[in-house]
DNA sequence: CGAAAAAGATGACTTTTGTCAGTTGCTTTC
DNA sequence: GAAAGCAACTGACAAAAGTCATCTTTTTCG
């Protein structure tokens, strides 16, 4: 594989992936030659919020939580997002500082786009502006739902509901394990928790026969029964 | 005040307010022409959960809350839409049956817009979409924030920021009580916690000083205090 | 390697939140 | 205007969640 075609936005996989595969080849090909391509080591920080974007961030490998700090100092996971999405478009788009901060969950490759080239493409293809439309659309309805299991949802039911987001979104490894891995600490920043209590809700799914876990990796033995308790069966 | 002016939408307050704002005049004459105003009573469903919409809806006068069942059977209020917001055009973008479901909380005057109209200004007028666009942003951004109070907050803050909203949202009237009259038991929707409580946590604030109550109707005696409440000091 | 630091785990306890059952009081309606 | 129905409210209790202290295991890094 040649690195220097594969650091181009005109084949990058994101093309295919996100809002930006409205853009044009000509398009592609600016962002392309302005771009920069980082890579971002894991635990690192991409933006944090209140800060000023100059551009938005296309995740090409790795995954990346955005989080927010609430005034009791803890931190709050809203959204994890992998290969393929874009991260800081909101706020290029409401043309504010950040609203979120994102830091790696392991090591990234990251495309940097410009806000000059990002607001161009926006003022000047309307097939982009659509795509981001329905992106945004789509991230609403997300987080609307989000909103609900977090106002309705036991601790409990919260934690089956990321086990079953890890597996759909990362699938599992040879042994069967998740294939992302969190920290006990992570995992209990996107359910709105304590650590410890999260740490016991795991343990309590172990003892049921729910999971298995294996220092911090975790098994879904039970996919059916995690099913249950996230519907509230 | 004509009635025939007043019920078009070149003239509707809403041209000033929101999204479609960028709708060129004779674009809202077409809307205008083919859009049905309607009159909503309090406690009247506009549109519901799962339905698939042929329209967006402006509000004119009057409030609605927008809310969603969960599975354990309660209904979690995730938005109050107002004068100039237009409810349902997520869908319409998204292309999706509504995720949410809209009910009066007072009598209400609302403009139906097809989605035709809808659709063809969002594929012809770039200033339109721009605007939407814009204004998803800032509803995304409002929605994570919630996320974060809902995850991070206790009962008590967030029943102080419900307060707090209504009172900078609506008003008061003349003897100082919220304009915008809940019941309790939809505070509590928006709060996400059982009716009782929120009612206690109403009684435990009015012994605090913090507010007054009559009947259902509420004052805020000591807006600082609430508001240290909200930021957790 | 080995010490130090970080993450995981558990117990004991407190506080918060939810639930059920029932009372009061207002409002709607026939 | 009485009865019905609903919303507001209260008490008692149960369950869920948070906190603090402590210990163990894993990871990191000089």
């Amino acid at each position: 594989m040649n690195p220097h075609e594969e650091s181009r936005c005109e084949n990058c996989i994101i093309r295919e992936l996100n809002a930006l595969r409205s853009l044009k080849k000509e398009e592609l090909k600016a962002i392309s030659d302005s771009k920069v391509s980082r890579t971002i080591k894991k635990g690192e920080s991409i933006f944090k919020e209140g800060e000023k974007l100059n551009g938005v961030f296309c995740v090409r490998d790795g995954v990346s939580k955005l989080s927010k700090l609430s005034e009791n100092g803890k931190d709050q996971i809203v959204k994890i997002a992998s290969k393929g999405e874009v991260m800081g478009q909101r706020s290029l788009i409401a043309e504010e500082a950040a609203n979120l901060s994102a830091v790696a969950l392991n090591d990234m490759q990251l495309c940097f786009i410009p806000k000059e080239n990002f607001t161009e493409s926006l003022s000047k293809n309307p097939e982009f502006i659509q795509a981001l439309l329905k992106n945004m659309a789509h991230e609403l309805k997300m987080a609307d739902d989000v909103i609900v299991n977090m106002a309705q949802k036991t601790v409990n039911q919260r934690v089956a509901g990321i086990l079953l987001y890890l597996d759909t979104h990362f699938g599992t490894d040879a042994d069967g394990y998740l294939s992302l891995v969190l920290s006990r600490n992570d995992i209990a920043d996107v359910v709105g928790t304590a650590t410890e209590l999260c740490i016991r809700t795991l343990t309590k799914f172990k003892k049921e026969g729910l999971i298995e876990t294996e220092g911090k990796r975790i098994k879904i033995s039970d996919r059916e029964g995690l099913d249950q308790l996230w519907e509230g069966v």
